[in-house]
DNA sequence: ATTGAGCTTGTAGTAGACTCTAAGGTTTTA
DNA sequence: TAAAACCTTAGAGTCTACTACAAGCTCAAT
């Protein structure tokens, strides 16, 4: 099929040129092949990659550890198991972490909106911090 | 009981003064009573609240969007409701997104560390953007 | 009473992550 | 074929979120 180049990469990825040059100057992207005049042209995995990205990103990752988990590569043969294994638990912990406490903001806003409208509590004052004090 | 003053503070919330000091210039923290001597004089509340940035902020709120979760509030009384309850609805949205990706990945990351030693699968090459592949 | 830890404000500096501009070459489309 | 849309690099500028002084006051402990 037909190659992408960087805007047709960034229109498709929540991104722009600018950024996606930026990445691969930071070494989240790898160099992608140029056409004659010089031209980045892409391939799908591209999408995918600055995808993965953005993603990680809004979840709070910074773009080192961004680069960490793309760096996370198991490659049978040569048996780099040891490092990959512990960083992918020390990323694991991470997530965990997250997960646990974007579960308690949830359960916290879910109370706020009950309360706002014909809930059963009878909250007088209903803040995000209250509702978390009767979460835990 | 006693007050809190800022090293005290910072101590139990993974902040340090300064920062304290910042987030309060930035109005996400109330203006403290003050002692005699101008010393900031916290309670309890500030605690909460303070952790309640530190975490938020760790699941990729920017401080702007901390300060709105923050400022959400239910008046009974005042019912200002309407508001509210809109913007606790998307920032419950916003939440359940992060809370889809998060899983996706903790599910490639496992992949991945199963891939590494011993595991079932084949994989000869086993990156996060394969496993997110074969994930979805 | 004095030393050292802790606090104050104000201002400047830094790191991370973009974002924009300039000057110019390329490709597409009317 | 010429304008419009797209691409290139290099470098400067911006925004967010701190972080680090400097100069000086306060509090606790020896």
């Amino acid at each position: 099929m037909s190659y992408l180049r960087i805007g047709d990469l960034s229109k498709r990825t929540e991104t722009n040129n600018e950024t996606l040059r930026f990445y691969e100057s930071k070494g989240l992207l790898d160099e992608p092949r140029r056409s004659d005049a010089g031209y980045r042209l892409y391939t799908e995995e591209a999408v995918s990659k600055v995808n993965f990205i953005v993603r990680a990103k809004r979840m709070g990752f910074s773009l080192k550890e961004v680069a960490e988990l793309l760096s996370l590569r198991v490659d049978r043969e040569s048996s780099t198991c040891g490092d990959v294994k512990i960083m992918a638990e020390q990323k694991l912990i991470d997530i965990d972490k997250k997960l646990k406490e974007l579960n308690l903001m949830k359960t916290a806003l879910e109370q706020i909106t009950e309360a706002c409208c014909g809930g059963e509590k009878s909250a007088v004052h209903c803040t995000i911090l209250n509702a978390l004090d009767e979460t835990s």
